[in-house]
Order: C-alpha cells, then sequence, then structure tokens
RNA sequence: GGAGAGAUGGCUGAGCGGUUAAAAGCAGCAGACUGUAAAUCUGCCGGGCCACGCCCUACGGAGGUUCGAAUCCUCCUCUCUCCA
C-alpha cells in the first residue's frame, strides 16, 4: 500500500513497483473511482495505467451510491482475484478510510439508508434543525452525542440513522479498535514532502488542471448529472462549478482550489500520522524513493512472517 | 494647487469613550474521523510567566483632553479617490 499526501509521486511510483516486482495497481482514491471526473481529480495517465493493470478506475457514475463499505468490498474482490493471479495487490491513493475500511473491515452495523436520510436532512434544514438534532441524538445516545459535534452533521445524521433503523445507539455496535492489527496484512510506505516544496508542487498542478480543461470537463459532466451529485463538492470540481454557473470568477475559482487542496494535503498527513506499521519515505527525488520502496518492499517479502 | 477618504494584530477587515489582547474571514499550527471521507467537524492562534491567575507590548508617529482612548482634539508622516 502507497500512502502519502496528495501531490507526492504515489502514482508513478506505484507503477514502477508494479512493473519491477510484477504488481497490479489498485486505486483506493475517493474521487478517480467516478467515470469522467479526470482532470480535476488528477487521475493516472492513459499511458501510465497502460503500462501496468489498474483497478477501481472509473467504476461508478456520478449520481451512483457509493461509500467507504462499497468500496471496502469491490477491494476485496479485487485484491482476491490478483493474489489468485500469483501477482501483487499495490494499493494507492488518498482516501484513508476507504483503505482502513478495506484493511481493517467495518464492523457489522446498519447500512445507509436514503429515505432516513432524507427524513433527518428535511429536520436539518429546519431553523435550529441541526440543534435539534443532536438534542436528540444526546437523549438516545449520550455517549455519541459527546463525541460529536452539533455542527456535524454527517456524524449526527448517521448516529441517527443506526440508532432508527436498529433501536441501538451507534456506540453500542462493535467499534473498530485502534490496537487491533489489521484484518488483512500490508506492507505500508508513506510518501512524504517538506511543507514548502508540497505547497508548490500543489499549486501548480492546480493551475493546469484549469489549463488542461477542468472548467470544460465539469461543463460536459453536468450535462449528464445533477449538481449536486456527490464528486461535484470535492476540491475542483466544487470550484469550477461555481465558474460554470457563473457564480464565481476563474481567478478566485483557482485560488480556492489551490487553498483547499492544501488543507487536503495538511488533513491527510493528520490521518496517516495516526495509521500504524507506517514506514515514511521522502519523495523528493523519484529515484531515491523508487529504490528505497523497493528495498524495503524486498525486506518483508524475504520475511513474511513479519508481515 | 484644491476637495474628500483612510492608516487596526502575517493578510483582508469590524469596532468608533469603559464590558477590547481588540468581531469576522483567510493564512498558520494541532486534532477528530465506525456506510457522504477531496466530505464533515473541533481546538489553538501578540509575547512572557512559579499560567484555573498575573505581567509586558499593541490599533501610522508625537502630543493633548479624560478617572479611562483604537475610539475625542492638535500637529506631523504616509496612502487612496476625485477636481485642476
Amino acid at each position: 500500500m502507497i500512502a502519502g499526501p496528495t501531490g507526492t509521486g504515489k502514482s508513478e511510483l506505484a507503477v514502477r513497483l508494479a512493473e519491477t516486482i510484477g504488481g497490479e495497481v489498485v486505486n483506493y482514491d475517493s474521487v478517480q473511482i467516478y467515470r469522467g471526473f479526470d482532470i480535476g481529480s488528477a487521475k493516472p495517465s492513459a499511458e501510465l495505467r497502460a503500462r501496468v493493470p489498474h483497478h477501481l478506475f472509473d467504476i461508478v457514475d456520478a449520481d451512483a451510491d457509493f461509500n467507504a463499505a462499497s468500496y471496502a468490498r469491490l477491494a476485496g474482490e479485487t485484491c482476491s482475484a490478483i493474489l489468485a493471479r500469483r501477482r501483487a495487490p499495490l494499493f494507492v491513493g488518498g482516501t484513508g478510510f476507504y483503505l482502513r475500511a478495506f484493511l481493517g473491515a467495518l464492523p457489522e452495523i446498519p447500512a445507509r439508508d436514503e429515505a432516513i436520510r432524507a427524513r433527518l436532512r428535511r429536520i436539518a434544514s429546519r431553523p435550529c434543525g441541526p440543534s435539534h438534532l443532536h438534542r436528540w441524538l444526546s437523549r438516545i445516545d449520550p455517549v455519541s452525542a459527546a463525541r460529536i459535534a452539533p455542527a456535524d452533521r454527517h456524524r449526527v445524521e448517521r448516529a441517527l440513522e443506526v440508532w432508527m433503523i436498529s433501536g441501538r445507539p451507534i456506540s453500542n455496535w462493535p467499534s473498530p479498535s485502534a490496537d487491533a492489527p489489521d484484518a488483512r496484512p500490508a506492507i505500508k510506505i508513506a510518501l512524504s514532502l517538506d511543507r514548502a516544496q508540497s505547497v508548490g508542487i500543489l499549486d501548480q498542478r492546480v493551475e493546469e488542471m484549469y489549463r488542461a480543461g477542468l472548467i470544460e470537463e465539469t461543463r460536459t459532466l453536468l450535462t449528464r448529472f445533477s449538481r449536486t451529485s456527490r464528486p461535484f463538492t470535492t476540491i475542483g470540481y466544487r470550484e469550477a462549478l461555481a465558474v460554470v454557473e457563473g457564480t464565481m470568477a476563474l481567478r478566485d475559482a483557482v485560488a480556492e482550489t489551490q487553498r483547499r487542496t492544501r488543507a487536503y494535503a495538511k488533513r491527510q498527513m493528520t490521518w496517516l500520522r495516526g495509521e500504524r506499521n507506517l514506514v515514511w519515505i521522502d519523495a523528493s527525488d523519484p529515484e531515491h524513493t523508487f529504490s528505497a520502496a523497493l528495498q524495503h518492499i524486498e525486506q518483508h517479502l524475504r520475511r513474511p512472517g513479519e508481515l
């Protein structure tokens, strides 16, 4: 598994490693799974993808339901198939939650229910709705209410949803214990760049996305999918959508996308710091990164017991 | 040359006699994350300390009025807009 904040060169590294050790790339990026969302999600190029088999890219349409559980299921199937071919699955992406769902396995817990979510959202949209929902939560599940901020609408809704479906507070369902080992063994490599360097790369990459036609891509996608579709809320597409609809100037959209991209990279770092058994490799020199990663993998493969 | 407007913490920008180390946003730092996760959310954010409290420095500069001034007055410096 290859991790690291956005813009550290994961995709290229993964392909080189796959070529070298006989592997196949499996995506764990929550936006690159969407068909057509290419430029803004920094999807690996066709040339790169042609070098080695790539999985779980372009697998759903923007208006389809998809979440971490769907991902974990697909990733499991994909992984097994690759192993059956006696090849190495190389997971690459930036959505830590998806990877954890796959590696650690999500606990058995009631699934998302659109009808219930719609009801909850209707309540939330009323004046004082969010605080009302949180008060409701504290009555049925004080433990979760203490943990979840009233403004955190997604989590408040999910906690209430689980209770409405099962009659049992979400805090009573099995929780993914942080200390338990992953259900699946993995060699975990994370790429890192120093902040100043990373910011420069990210800013430039965002400008290139707009130059490469992010606005046009968004305009085209809007003819096929509702503007409320999930991926239109992501970094880049949210701003491009605003430009297409005329509510934001191009200049501002670029700056806003750069800002959100930087914040995202930072959030990814926070997530990764909590990930166990991660080996950090400096990503400023691709050659060095490649050999260090390869060396690390070979060490582990020679002693599979340590996996 | 004339007429206005303004100078606030890294930036944008409120405040316009006390409750103001100074709203809010941004940037920065740290964190959370059990089926929306590139989403959603939380905390810190002038400096110092024997830190649930105290001290220092702060609203262009210098004076002044006042028990008390970022807020009022005077002068100075600089910026912007408009008219010549």
